[in-house]
DNA sequence: ATTTTCGAGATTTTT
DNA sequence: TCTCGAAAAT
């Protein structure tokens, strides 16, 4: 038996690789859900003989896909392929691309990001003549369509089936103005053939529950289900892995409920509490042995996350020694304190006076760690936002202790990477969203007026951006602008494409050093002067993330089959190239994005009331999600953690105190390194008082998205609780606008 | 008149 | 870093 299992007892085991059947695990942080779910995986394959095609085997994120497949290949073999080892995104887009077909979408659809959807939506205010802050002042808008999408069930049906001039004409008839953007958003997706994430699972489900052939097939291809961090799933994520699994019945499900940090994006921990009531001969797994953390750090993090209202009951047994037990005391830089040895292990709280004491305070702790021989790529700083690492960052540089800042850069910094490949879609299906991000890079002199003045064009005859423009060019606007070498590079592209397209199919062997994609890529950088403009902007690290792309490129290219539009297909999903996981390197992310990650030092910084938790925390439920995030964050340390905060980022007077998390972990737990002054300390306490006070009393009021029902305006949703006002707003399903009722009304909560 | 550049101010969390 | 507005450049 493989030594990463000896956290199972022997009857947990034979349950977690053998059970047919639903089964859920419930595991709490450190206790080993990827070894649980990579040993079912190998039991599976390994001794059942399975194909790993008709196992599914859905993550959260890519990062953790990729850890798992690295896991089970470690245990199995390199060349294992292993189909489904992925997010549930991804495999959405794997079933649509075999399967949108019966919607009448094509094979080659987009799948838009944040970034993308950003821009079609500042193109449809425009069409408007709405600016941005006139639709923000109420609402986000990822807001409008994430609560439109949410709540519009029926949206693909009604919308995405409706032929083009009907839903130009719906338009004008739209009940209120978000709903008008959402339509004229659905529009312009439909033009470019382009799915935002919600579309992706949405339309999954909506496939499966509507098409009983292409149901049938996926549910006798997955014959084992498995689901992991489930209290992070979605009711309709919930619903596509049923659906799949109807056949088998092999649902397997893993989770924390103490980990729940993502209901703002429509997860709830009551679908993984609840999976018993949903399957009735499910067995249940507990797991509570820690092999993470020291007893300490569990110690204070359990006393934390005792304070959440909604919670399972489960206390996490350490399966460590004591910290206390550890020779090198390395939080105390000053003799005096190295003589309390039996406090050396507990995690630590240094308040600064301010954000810049409070970095050269980690970065000075960190040198001291590397002196008494610890490694860089040890540490973990964490962060509630992503604003909060500049201080960090500006600390680290002067102090020359390299770091790798995960999400922050992974999700900004590969701006050029999806320029790039908005060049390549120009020259395979020319969409309007990859015209408007390529057409004035590098600056062509075509901006705003000039485009509005093509989408006239476009509007008027049918055709798409970029065919306006073709048939513009001898327009007098396009007089001494990159138009005509806009055009130029792509056509000129397209057509040696063309050229190739022939050679390769009518040449018999293929010739090992002409690697087509490559060669494409080459030259549209080359003639679009996207490159030579990288180059004079002397930004390193983009040409450094291009030349990366450059040779993922030229590996897609060895493939001799392989397409230009395949290759799109295929990167649509691994933007984020992940790559250079042990460099030794200070690891620098948000709290969610560390989800699921472990490293033996980890500092929470930033821990101010209004910070962590946030100053948006309205609702009680909002600030115990707060407190599981803080939760997650600190059980990702296995033997030190230091929290810290600071004074006087003070915009905002709720900036100044330290986080009422640190006082909830218990003072005997934590080491306070630095206290700050009495008063703040009384004025912290009563702040955080009042404000739970505030909390308690709000704990009984629907949150925003709940489903309510009233006497005479019948079913509704809640769109925004006004807590200062005392009302909500509610969308009536039977009523054309929305309406603010008292909070003291009678409502009833419906399922 | 339009586009580009430059500086000030602001920021929840992610597939 | 990103976004927005205003000044500078075409």
């Amino acid at each position: 038996m493989p030594d990463f299992l000896e956290n199972l007892t022997e009857d947990q085991l034979t349950t977690v690789q053998q059970t047919e059947g639903p089964v859920r695990v419930i595991a709490g942080a450190g206790t080993g859900k990827t070894r649980t779910l990579t040993s079912r995986y190998c039991y599976l394959v390994d001794t059942l003989g399975i194909a790993p095609k008709n196992i599914l085997c859905v993550t959260f994120t890519n990062r953790a896909a990729n850890e798992m497949k690295f896991r089970i290949r470690k245990m199995l073999g390199d060349d294992l392929d292993l189909g489904f080892v992925c997010t549930i995104h991804a495999f959405c887009v794997q079933l649509l691309k075999e399967d949108a077909h019966v919607l009448g979408f094509p094979k080659n659809f987009i799948v838009l990001d944040t970034e993308d959807e950003k821009n079609m939506l500042q193109k449809i205010f425009e069409d408007m003549h709405l600016t941005l802050r006139d639709v923000t002042i109420q609402r986000t808008i990822d807001e409008v369509l994430e609560t439109m999408k949410m709540r519009a069930d029926s949206y693909i049906q009604e919308f995405y089936l409706l032929d083009n001039e009907k839903l130009i004409e719906s338009f004008s008839h739209a009940s209120s103005r978000e709903e008008e953007i959402f339509l004229r958003y659905i529009y312009e997706q439909k033009k470019c053939f382009g799915l935002d994430f919600n579309d992706l699972i949405n339309f999954a489900g909506y496939i499966l529950d509507h098409y009983p052939d292409v149901r049938d097939k996926w549910q006798n291809r997955c014959e084992y289900v498995m689901v992991d961090e489930f209290q992070d799933v979605s009711a309709k994520q919930y619903g596509i892995a049923k659906s799949l699994s109807g056949l088998h019945r092999n649902l397997f499900i893993v989770g924390d409920p103490d980990q729940t940090i993502y209901t703002w994006r429509g997860s709830h921990m009551k679908l993984f509490l609840d999976f018993d009531k949903e399957y009735k001969d499910a067995k249940t797994i507990v797991l509570n042995r820690n092999y993470r953390s020291v007893p300490e750090i569990l110690t204070a993090s359990d006393e934390l996350i005792a304070h959440n209202k909604l919670k399972y009951p489960k206390t996490l047994v350490a399966h460590r020694r004591p910290a206390s037990e550890l020779a090198v005391p390395i939080w105390f830089t000053d003799e005096g304190s190295k003589n309390i040895p039996e406090r050396y292990g507990r995690p630590v709280w240094y308040h600064a006076p301010n954000p810049k004491d409070e970095a050269e305070w980690v970065a000075k702790m960190i040198q001291a760690y590397i002196t008494s021989g610890g490694r860089l790529s040890d540490i973990g700083i964490l962060y509630r936002a992503h604003y909060l690492s500049r201080a960090i960052e500006e600390a680290f540089v002067k102090a020359k202790i390299p770091y790798t800042i995960y999400s922050g850069i992974a999700f900004y910094g590969r701006r050029e990477i999806k320029d790039i490949v908005c060049y390549l879609r120009m020259l395979t299906q020319a969409d309007d969203v990859a015209f408007r991000r390529t057409v004035n890079l590098p600056a062509r002199k075509i901006g705003k007026k000039k485009l509005e003045y093509l989408a006239n064009v476009a509007e008027k005859n049918h055709i798409s951006l970029y065919d306006a423009l073709k048939v513009s060019l001898e327009d007098t606007e396009f007089r001494g602008t990159g138009a005509k070498r806009y055009v130029n590079a792509i056509e000129t592209v397209r057509e040696r494409m063309e050229k190739q397209r022939k050679v390769i199919s009518f040449a018999m062997p293929f010739d090992k050093d002409h690697n087509f994609l490559a060669d494409i890529l080459q030259q549209i950088m080359d003639l679009s002067g996207y490159e030579e403009y990288l180059r004079v902007q002397g930004d390193q690290e983009r040409l450094d993330n291009i030349a990366e792309f450059k040779r993922s490129v030229a590996a897609a290219g060895e493939d001799p089959d392989m397409t230009l539009s395949e290759f799109l297909n295929e990167i649509a999903l691994f933007t984020n190239l992940d790559k250079e996981e042990q460099q030794d390197t200070v690891k620098l992310m948000t709290v969610h994005t560390a989800k699921g990650m472990e490293y033996p030092m980890v500092f929470i910084i930033g821990l101010s009331e209004g910070i962590f938790p946030s100053r948006k925390v309205v609702m009680p439920e909002e600030m115990d999600e707060e407190r599981r995030l803080m939760y997650v964050a600190m059980t990702r340390a296995k033997t030190y953690l230091a929290l810290t905060d600071s004074e006087g980022i003070a915009n905002d007077n709720l900036f100044k105190y330290p986080s009422r998390f640190i006082a909830e972990c218990g003072e005997e737990n934590i080491i306070s390194l630095n206290p700050p002054d009495k008063e703040l300390t009384e004025k912290a306490k009563q702040f955080a008082a009042i404000d739970e006070e505030r909390l308690s009393k709000l704990s009984d009021l629907y949150a925003v998205g709940t489903r309510v029902l009233h006497e005479v305006f019948r079913e509704g949703t809640v769109t925004a609780v006004d807590v200062k006002g005392g009302f909500y707003t509610i969308q009536f399903d039977n009523l054309p606008t929305q309406r603010n009722l008292r909070i003291a009304a009678k409502l009833e909560r419906i399922e």
